[in-house]
DNA sequence: ACCGTATCAACTA
DNA sequence: TAGTTGATACGGT
């Protein structure tokens, strides 16, 4: 088996300083990269617990722009719609099938 | 269902 | 500094 490779807050936030980014997106970074398996948030959710319940647009260039798609659980934030959205890490199609295998349905019908 | 507008942050000239 | 883009959201038609 192997063992997944689970990167601490601190170690996270480590990074995320250390790669030079804003406070915002280490606030986008953080909050999804404290999503439970299996659980989803849409843009504007996690937008909103941040802090800033309209930079859902914000929140999705933090993601775009995210530095360590390994370590953040991106494909875990989904749009308010039931949609996957889209991912910076092989595509949607990634996406939605790591939802898939975590136990969410995606709503993204081809 | 489709189109236009609203809103925030980051990038580029 | 100003303009454009982008992993969206919501309302009107």
């Amino acid at each position: 088996m192997k063992s997944k490779e689970r990167f601490s807050k601190k170690e996270i936030l480590r990074l995320l300083e250390n790669k030079n980014l804003t406070e915002f997106q280490i606030k986008v970074l953080k909050a999804v990269a404290e999503i439970p398996k299996g659980e989803t948030i849409s843009y504007k959710g996690l937008a909103r617990k941040i802090g800033n319940p309209n930079a859902y647009r914000a929140v999705g260039h933090a993601l775009s722009k995210n530095p360590f798609p390994i370590i953040i659980p991106c494909h875990r934030v989904i749009k308010s719609s039931g949609e996957i959205g889209n991912y910076s890490f092989g595509g949607k199609v990634k996406k939605q099938k790591l939802l898939t295998k975590e136990g969410y349905k995606s709503k993204n019908k081809k």
